[in-house]
DNA sequence: AAAATATTTTAGGCAGGGCTAAAAACAAGC
DNA sequence: GCTTGTTTTTAGCCCTGCCTAAAATATTTT
């Protein structure tokens, strides 16, 4: 049995806390799929240690040092997650649940010598950024998701919403990789899917479902980027 | 607090059984820092899982499958460090602790990969042989405490016997380091101190304790290995 | 062989994280 | 404002590994 960690859980904070805004226990369970007990139970740990602001049956927040451990142990995971794919070889697909392990090994230090031997990546390999030693990550990029894209334009995968391995093994079989510049060529209104062109000139129609999870950058009509 | 895990047991009883022959509970306190009754439980459990045999006050002994683990978590552990010297540049007397962490996360298959990128270091950054993927780990060589050198041999230093942060660092302020051929000029009997000649020509004496922990190889006595 | 010493095991607890079941608080619907 | 339903918390217990203190077994000394 795979226990969740107290970083585990300043991490999950972290995320809802950026996509919806308040963190309610059952949004925790939800993301580390555990049980409200257990919830509960950590939000006070984390609460006695000074990481969250937990006010019962009202959510919880992190406070600066809870948001600054969550970025670090991000900035680790995220840099393992390159060093498993680019060093090992691994599939974008096979790397999570190592970097899960691997980010809780080693201290700054160790990390700042990972991060420079990496070559000081901005992202990882599904286009997540990773954090600064200084605890910085504003994204800068301007990433729309695929299904926002109209007929003619060119689109470069920059990254994913979901970075499950069904999805990431679903783009894998439609050879489909971040980097990969694809033009719309056909737009369905009815069930939102859209033909897409690849470099090599073949063709494939995606489904709105996937397209949404796909975050890419719109190159210009008809020039480069 | 850090938690020693059943690993980390049953590498410390493979030790100790070569070693010494007979792994008592006492062995066991010592090389791990820890209590009898910690002990006690972990060899029950350990027992109970099918990995040792253990007799009540009478030791225990590795089960061919708790050989397997032991070796297989000491390669995990030598391929890291090796990772930590050679890629991150740390210097091998801070590797230890990290690998100690390190040689619980992963699969045979990613140490597999992490020996292919490592280019299949048969030595450790400590001179330690690293068991391969099929549990062998003959040592294969010769080596000799240097404080059985005697006036006119050249040795070549490849192994320390005790790879504490202490004795590595006092190598370090003598110049000394894995590969390091030197020269035996003088043989001081009345407290077995020795004094040793560089490359460079520089000479300096090592004590007895020293010595006997530097393992050597002994080069012919003018030509080449 | 008895006494003294050393080693090992049992007994009983602590801490971290997890769980179920039941109670408490909040939110909605009428 | 009360009833129903959902969410969160409390209560109580499990498991792993750790600990101390005390009991049991070996070993050494006399």
């Amino acid at each position: 049995m795979q226990t969740i960690s107290r970083e585990d859980y300043l991490k999950a904070i972290l995320k809802i806390e950026e996509e919806a805004g308040s963190v309610s226990n059952q949004s925790l369970v939800e993301k580390l799929s555990t049980r409200p007990a257990s919830v509960t139970n950590m939000l006070h740990t984390l609460a006695d240690a000074g990481w969250v602001e937990h006010e019962a049956y009202k959510g919880v927040r992190l406070t600066d040092s809870g948001k600054e451990i969550a970025l670090s142990t991000l900035r680790k995971h995220r840099l393992w997650e390159v060093f498993l794919v680019d060093k090992l070889n691994f599939s974008w697909d096979e790397v999570h649940q190592w970097a899960e392990d691997l980010e809780h090994v080693g201290d700054e230090e160790l990390t700042n010598r990972l991060d420079a031997f990496l070559g000081h990546p901005a992202f990882d390999p599904h286009g997540d950024p990773i954090p600064t030693a200084q605890g910085q990550w504003s994204d800068g990029r301007n990433l729309i998701p695929a299904s926002k894209a109209v007929v003619g334009d060119r689109i470069q995968l920059k990254g994913v919403v979901d970075s499950g391995e069904a999805y990431l093994q679903h783009l894998d079989r439609l050879k489909i990789e971040l980097g990969l510049i694809l033009v719309v060529s056909k737009s369905l209104d009815f069930d939102e899917s859209k033909t897409l062109i690849w470099p090599d000139g073949s063709e494939a129609s995606l489904s709105k479902q996937t397209l949404q999870n796909m975050l890419v950058e719109k190159l210009s009509r008809k020039g480069k980027e």
